[in-house]
DNA sequence: TAGATTGTTAATCGATTAACAATC
DNA sequence: TAGATTGTTAATCGATTAACAATC
């Protein structure tokens, strides 16, 4: 259906370009050349134009791109236009962050059940979405489709949660916990190692101050 | 004072394996192959022996790594043996989810500063530290040495901070706002961008289903 | 010792940048 | 039209994988 595969280098850039040009569309800017977008995205227009043109040929020549057209692509190519049922496990500060995140809804994404360990915690509401108990959680996923549970959980039980919910049919994590889980091959993971992402911080710190002597 | 600088795809690298090291010393392992350790990883036993050899020489012939040894000189790559006041700007679930996450201390950063605009959470504590007000953060800042300023705030606020911040010599930022934050060059800026996060995964539960047709 | 495993060079693969003919 | 800007091919750069002599 689709015609050639798209690198994953271009991939993780996509949501960077869908940003940009929602922005660009905030600004009421109609078209804008790879140039011009290479320098607001601190890119080059050489990569912007052989990135783009991995799916249509939507540039106009002498012109540049379409914004709203080409926003609208990316979002497609990127799912956005399908909707998506979002549970979230752990309702503690992280899992209740993203569950506030009303952000989300804009890009098609539906927060339909919170689960949590802690009875203090039952029946307490966000967003409108009670607070259920992670003993609901099989009957919740056989009454409801969820696409995506995000693991809001510590490190130690994710990956028995990760099993259970794949065990369920549930096709996506959206994994918070500090560990790489372990499922089947048919199970989209997606991580979110925040303390990677502050090692990697204090290593730029460390470099950038060697650099400064 | 370094020998050759660490290509950016190591730097990356680094912190899943100090991570998977960790696990091994909880488990007693002394010592490991890169053939055992890529298994682990789900790498490849060459991509180790390439990375590891940025640095110093550790591998032993015919026995392979200290899993203690090695996990420390990566920390001290990583720059975790120096000790980093964190403070972490919007208190928020986002914020406190951060500020209450205890595994850091470990690594070496220490929680020192909150802050957020509503008067409302003036003065609470979290984990011992009181919730200061933003107006309160050039005070802050000129008596207490701030090595990374956690930005976990509106994208609408979050540049305008961010100026602020290296304005009072904040050397690093943790970035959770949902924009590219324009800074000077000197100073370091580490992105969390959830909503890219989320798109990435959106896209391979696409292609996913695309392919088991 | 002999088997195991490294460090490192060479080969391959993928991603980025440069260049320019085509054309709106 | 003429200037601007694309799509795309070729050149370069960087990262990964394969291979193997060195050696504990």
């Amino acid at each position: 259906m689709e015609k050639k595969t798209i690198s994953p280098a271009v991939i993780r850039r996509l949501p960077r370009y869908y940003r940009y040009l929602g922005e660009l569309l905030d600004q009421e800017v109609e078209g804008i050349s790879s140039y011009e977008l290479s320098k607001r995205m601190h890119s080059t227009a050489s990569q912007i134009r052989q990135d783009l043109n991995n799916f249509d040929n939507f540039g106009h020549l002498g012109y540049g791109y379409n914004v709203k057209n080409l926003r609208d692509k990316i979002g497609e190519i990127l799912g956005l236009d399908q909707s998506r049922n979002l549970i979230v496990i752990g309702a503690g500060h992280l899992g209740q962050a993203i569950a506030n995140y009303a952000q989300f809804e804009r890009m098609g994404f539906t927060l339909t059940g919170l689960f949590d360990i802690n009875p203090d915690l039952a029946g307490k509401e966000v967003r409108g979405i009670p607070i259920l108990m992670l003993d609901d959680l099989d009957r919740f996923a056989l009454e409801h489709r969820v696409d995506i549970a995000a693991l809001t959980i510590p490190k130690s039980a994710a990956q028995s949660v990760a099993r259970r919910l794949t065990g369920l049919g549930v096709p996506a994590i959206w994994n918070f916990a500090h560990v790489d889980l372990e499922v089947g091959e048919k199970t989209v993971v997606e991580n979110v190692h925040l303390s990677d992402s502050l090692m990697e911080l204090s290593y730029n710190l460390m470099s950038r101050s060697r650099d400064s002597k």
